[in-house]
DNA sequence: TACTGATGTGTACAAGTGTTCACTGATGTG
DNA sequence: CACATCAGTGAACACTTGTACACATCAGTA
């Protein structure tokens, strides 16, 4: 083998996160899945593994890192996109789903993880969602739209958006990439049930309790 | 041994689902069990299981049949509990925080399996609460609130709130079972997440669009 | 009573598992 | 240049895994 190193660094590291999210993308579950499976699947040696991961706990967490990034770049797409209020729900969804069909893997993860095995991971998934849902409460106090609730009431408006949102990634997840005419049901159902919350919320102060 | 087979038919065959079910319940993942570990944790030999299941899988969606045996004690738990209908909410999510408290176990089975990896599993619990949104829209048409809604209206509403409730689950099921005091944070959100949804369903027709 | 099917057991095996070890070549630093 | 570190390799280990097979015991039935 004449280039056994001629590798940049951290290729491998990266060739085994891929493989994971190759194998989860493929159907499986990450919680099942093992070193050898995953070094195989990167066309790398087995002991290669704990050059770069502890075990498949803390590979699972360097892939909530990324996981962060992918979404923060959903984010910054979103706010480029959003000019006008009144379309917000529509593109956002629109947004949000193509980015679902492009890092399909990634997504399944998401879900996947949120009621996973490690309590690590699990975290580190809801403290995403956490974080998207204080963005998405910013911008809205930006753009002046329901300036009548309460902090605590948007960021709870904001909490049942993002949850909503999240719920549906298991409705594009298991319909066939390809299928777009149910992958529009989806989008418009999910965008309904954004309407439905917003108009609640513009109503809650008449009803605060 | 004198009691070899001296045990009721069946007895295996629950001891095994059981045994996957106190797996997951000590955290463990569904996709991740292995059939001797199952039959293991039964005190069973390994080559029983065939006798009931042909795989993991099929034992997965045995369980899903019994999950809905139990949704369905906690529906009409529910019914017979709420009479009027402005306590319906508090009291429905804290009969159903009471039932993911009892089953504990079991919902967490359920969490699992919406991003499980048997496509099968998946189905079987997204139907369960297909059906379950669906007798919530009857028993709200019943009882007469939300008579502006349409049908297909009080269908999505309803499936929204199923939702937020099930994504709740993953709240509760990583705070610990003592914690009385982060389990009320959570049932106080799930309420107000579903004060949210009705509110916006008693506008909702105000802003049809 | 003899037969049949369902349910249980023990043994066996090939394949796959996580992990350790000693080794090798490339890369960057004094 | 010498040297330490990093990132790759293959061989080996002790276990675990899913599954097959032959056999034993019971319940019900003809």
């Amino acid at each position: 083998m004449a280039d056994k190193q001629r590798r940049k660094p951290g290729e491998t590291r990266e060739k085994l996160m891929s493989a994971a999210l190759a194998l989860v993308g493929k159907g499986r579950h990450f919680a099942s899945l093992g070193i050898r499976e995953v070094t195989r699947q990167a066309g790398v040696v087995p002991t290669s593994f704990y050059r770069h991961f502890r075990n498949m706990d803390d590979l699972g967490l360097q892939l909530v890192d990324e996981l962060g990034l992918v979404l923060r770049r959903m984010m910054r797409e979103a706010r480029a996109n959003v000019l006008q209020a009144d379309k917000l729900i529509d593109e956002s969804v629109g947004i949000f789903i193509s980015h679902a069909r492009n890092n399909r893997s990634f997504f399944m993860f998401m879900a996947q993880g949120l009621a996973g095995e490690s309590r690590a991971v699990q975290d580190g998934i809801r403290s995403e969602m956490r974080y998207f849902a204080s963005e998405l409460a910013n911008d809205l106090r930006r753009l002046k739209v329901a300036d009548h609730l309460s902090d605590a009431d948007l960021d709870m408006t904001c909490d049942l958006v993002v949850r909503s949102v999240a719920f549906s990634l298991t409705d594009i997840l298991v319909i066939s990439p390809e299928d777009e005419y149910q992958e529009e049901q989806v989008r418009k159902r999910t965008a309904r049930f954004l309407q439905l919350i917003f108009v609640g919320a513009a109503h809650w102060n008449s009803r605060p309790e």
